[in-house]
DNA sequence: CTTTTTGCAAATGATTTGCATTAAC
DNA sequence: GTTAATGCAAATCATTTGCAAAAAG
């Protein structure tokens, strides 16, 4: 109860645990994504004002530069889409992307902690991160794509 | 000898193998980034040049959009970093990048016809490939990166 | 009351588009 | 001679930046 950073802490406590001021798009932006994970920048940007009236665009950009940056959000750039966002920063976890409309799910349990995607060192490289992505079709766009086909 | 689409043809023999016209700068450009893969558009626009004088930046793109199409050139768009291109189109293999400047290299034998990596269908998607990318930092940025932080 | 955030406008960078000209087939 | 490819200028899209005003600590 009186864990200063508890898992299931608030937006708020989240703000304060990394050092960032709280404010109400922060909050807002925090609590919104959470809800609704890999949303873009202009889909947060609707949720936000949706709850607090009007909020810019630029405020935006700079509460996810600022979460991402302290570990509170991840950040998701599926090649040829803007950008992604999800809350979900604990587990090492991959996503599938819709080529067309660049819809965006996660994948779990695929690739683990597992060893093939362990990579220390190539090329004289200092590789930290490892990032899968899988490309298709969602359904919706699946759908699509059968009828022009036919 | 016969062969009309042989494993080594040239850029020209590759351009009409897929019903591409064969102009100056699309011979140069395959040619060129043959021997010098991972480079960005603006690299290929100068290596072009050098062999043919005035190419626009247009037709550069023109020419990697069109080979990129049609499985001449493969594209890796790092997040963050303009898009690279590469000849190696055959097999499938990986990226490391780094995150400082961008520099591109392959990562072979990792992560081949993986098990782990295999997966027809998540959420509904109709999966058509998959990809892997390894951020961390290239040797010269690692110098840098360290004499910063002593 | 000091420092960080926000809002607004303008800039940036990579890439694409429209249209007339030129070159391949 | 058609059709596709180029050059040039202008547009686009997501995102960043500069600077003054407002809010958090």
């Amino acid at each position: 109860m009186n864990d200063p950073t508890p898992r299931t802490a608030g937006p708020a406590e989240q703000l304060r645990a990394v050092g960032l001021r709280v404010t109400a798009p922060r909050v807002a932006t925090l609590d919104w994504l959470s809800g609704h994970p890999h949303a873009t920048a202009d889909q947060v940007a609707a949720g936000v004002r949706a709850r607090l009236g009007s909020v810019s665009i630029q405020a935006v950009y700079d509460v996810l530069h600022a979460c991402a940056e302290n570990g509170l959000l991840r950040r998701i750039e599926p090649a040829g889409h803007p950008a992604r966002y999800e809350t979900r920063t604990e587990d090492e976890h991959h996503h599938v992307v819709c080529r067309l409309c660049g819809r965006t799910e996660d994948v779990d349990g695929v690739v683990g902690a597992d060893p093939c995607l362990d990579l220390p060192h190539a090329q004289g490289f200092v590789v930290d991160a490892s990032e899968v992505v899988f490309w298709g079709l969602c359904p919706d766009c699946t759908e699509v794509a059968d009828s022009i086909d036919a």
